[in-house]
DNA sequence: ATCAATGATGATCTTCCGGTAATCTAATGC
DNA sequence: GCATTAGATTACCGGAAGATCATCATTGAT
């Protein structure tokens, strides 16, 4: 009833992969092994970025995926939209077909409110925010699984995190 | 990854339609034309209320479904966690399984933090709070909707009726 | 003790999401 | 233009959640 899907999160990591529009592309299969998402699946995700209009993907000799717009123009939000959709939203807490605005259950208002409450923090956070951070989380993260190696990490020290409260 | 599921808002309108503990017992039967939910799935659900001690369940003659405590000793999160459990809770928003406290990804912090607020919340509302507007919503609902009376009608086939494709 | 009322339970079906594999299509270099 | 490199697309598999059906087990009235 708030499906903020695996396949979101697998998106928030894969775009933490691209570089600023106009950077050079990076392939599919690269965010795949540094990820370790699927890479057919990652590459069905992709897509869906780009009809969104997130990335840019091109094909061919020297192709690969870049973002559309600067990582400070992508939020979380975004991310969540493009691959769950809007629909969720507006669906009632306890699942009645008939509530709506103009006809609410009693829970309508309460549930609209938190919903409310947690898009304004998804949308408060943006991919550039996530950069800062990238390097210390995934290469924890990596040690701990035995994923490939990046081919360039710069760590840089414990930040305090993108903690909106 | 936030999973409010649809059995959970089944179980909120099932308990709307419970005494008091002490007061007659509903039926099963009963809840299910009221509400709509399907009858064996009720059953089903009741049954797992009943094992968390939020209910209590007897069969046989002048059986049915009482309040194990006062409506407004039981919270939204109480019912959450009697269906969905906690498990969710503990997911990383971007599905990194190193992802702990201890070994936080970049949004660990925020996403804990947005969990928290969502909690809190669930937390604030009981089952009594319902109550005081379950006529109201209720009303309202069956009305826009032809559902049965108390006193059971069928339902049309082609409605669009919760949980009925 | 028996029987009917009523919840409990297990098997099965459907749908959706995550995931795999094979193949198609577009862009580039030669 | 042809081969190669990439992403795009299609078909299919498996598991979890929602839902249904049939059947079992318990309680209380008589």
């Amino acid at each position: 009833m708030l499906p903020l899907s695996q396949t979101t999160g697998y998106a928030v990591r894969a775009m933490q992969c691209l570089q600023e529009p106009g950077g050079h592309p990076v392939l599919v299969e690269e965010i795949a092994e540094y990820t370790g998402i699927p890479h057919s699946y990652l590459s069905k995700l992709v897509h869906k970025l780009a009809k969104k209009g997130l990335v840019v993907a091109r094909r061919g000799h020297h192709g690969g995926v870049v973002l559309a717009r600067p990582a400070a123009e992508i939020t979380l939000e975004d991310l969540s939209e493009a691959i769950d959709g809007v629909a969720w939203r507006k669906r009632c807490l306890i699942g009645l077909l008939g509530c709506s605005d103009a006809n609410p259950c009693v829970l309508h208002e309460f549930w609209h409110e938190t919903l409310n409450q947690v898009l304004v923090r998804l949308r408060s956070v943006t991919l550039a925010d996530l950069a800062q951070n990238h390097d210390a989380g995934v290469e924890r993260f990596r040690e701990s699984h035995g994923l490939a190696e990046p081919a360039a990490h710069e760590l840089e020290p414990e930040r305090e995190l993108v903690g909106h409260s």
